[in-house]
DNA sequence: AAGTGGTCTAGACCACTTG
DNA sequence: AAGTGGTCTAGACCACTTT
């Protein structure tokens, strides 16, 4: 499995910051003589590392460390698509900003111990100019020290965009629970729901290299004009 | 691109019947001599079978036509899962089966012309005992022809493994929409629910080779126990 | 023209399963 | 021991991008 540990050594590059995100690698017969393999393990490696989105390779050009744009997030990430129509990069605009305590079930999503800080980001996204999501986000406060409403306000691009520029903080992966519910007083008022509503409830774990969990997010998704889209295809 | 070839040959064998699911395929070395390519070449077509579930490769045995018994269908497409506790197959009961006209929905989903004749099957699936899913499901007349309610209900397998046995269709991939309605009278009395409940509706399109839709299925899903759990990982 | 990734080959050696 | 898939190598040649 020697393809394993070049793979583990082109993750250490990019979580040290020595491959920042967007920059090329050095080209495949380099590698192979740094990490003295040849270079078909090298690409086997890299194969990985492409199939995960953490490297793009572009033929004639070379390879290059992933970057959590919106393009790649609308792809990735975002599964919430007009009923009629084509997928659109939603507009999110920030609802409130806090810090406190985790709750259990933030601390165990989140892999805490103890009564660890955690940052509580609550946004609204609108698609078709109208409120369709209210996400609540819990991030630890360990992870993302000296985040703040400004700063995160301020940010130029997705919110995963913004933990890899800002934090080193690479989401490659994530988990999600769905369940149908009745909208709460917080979400109606913010979606614009009257009386009781059905509303799509989806809750997020989303995970750095190795599996280390980075963000819990539960969303509700007023589901009257969008649906939630899932591809079931070859799993790894 | 010489290996697409030799999977484009293997999918083949597959439809053709010449290799029936559960049997062993000739040995790599010789399919590479007899697609005349190398064996790098026939690895990395059925590489590609293989994380498609497709295949099966066992180190020291062989490789063998996958089959769509309950582990694969629980595995690929079955999302529904308790809230607190592991995953659990559902016992299926069969409430209608009838054949009538297609919907333009329906003939939409299943890439048919005209007024084409569908078979529709309802089922009920229980878990842990009780109702929790109400599917209903439209397959075409002219792929399924001479289906009928006698064997299907008598199949000893998952209804994926009867579509591949009986008719040699095999689902390979799956795209569902979801989203959180009322729930409506006929699943309400179905799934024991009283008054207005949400429930969670998937709209399902399953294809078997070459993206070719095959059964168009919608459920209602009771969420207030059980999830609809979604992995986003690595997408080829 | 030079440099990059993309495909394919031929073969060595290893790990596992079966008789 | 024989047969299977799993990993790795070294190199040829092709396709694409940039200068």
């Amino acid at each position: 499995m020697l393809y394993r540990q070049v793979k583990r050594q082109l993750i250490n590059d990019i979580q040290s910051g020595s491959a920042a995100p967007g920059a090329a690698l050095p080209n495949e017969k380099d590698l192979a003589q740094r990490f003295q393999v040849s270079v078909g393990t090298v690409r086997r490696a890299v194969d990985e590392l492409v199939a995960e989105h953490v490297l793009l390779r572009q033929q004639g050009r070379g390879t290059f460390v992933g970057k959590l744009d919106r393009e790649r997030f609308m792809f990735q990430f975002f599964k919430i698509v007009p009923r009629d129509g084509s997928s659109e990069f939603p507009e999110v605009r920030l609802h409130k900003f806090s810090k406190s305590r985790a709750t259990q079930v933030e601390a165990q999503a989140l892999g805490l111990h103890g009564n660890q800080l955690v940052f509580r980001i609550e946004n609204v996204l609108h698609l078709q100019g109208k409120p369709v999501i209210h996400d609540k986000i819990a991030i630890a406060e360990s992870m993302f020290s000296g985040l703040n409403q400004t700063a995160f306000t301020a940010r130029t691009t997705t919110i995963y965009g913004y933990y890899q520029s800002a934090f080193g903080v690479t989401i490659v992966e994530a988990d999600e629970r769905l369940r149908a519910e009745m909208v709460l007083p917080d979400s109606a008022r913010l979606l614009n729901l009257e009386g009781a509503a059905p509303v799509l409830r989806i809750d997020r774990v989303a995970y750095t290299f190795d599996r280390k969990p980075a963000e819990f997010r539960t969303s509700f998704v007023d589901t009257q004009n969008f649906d939630y889209v899932s591809r079931m295809r070859e799993t790894t």
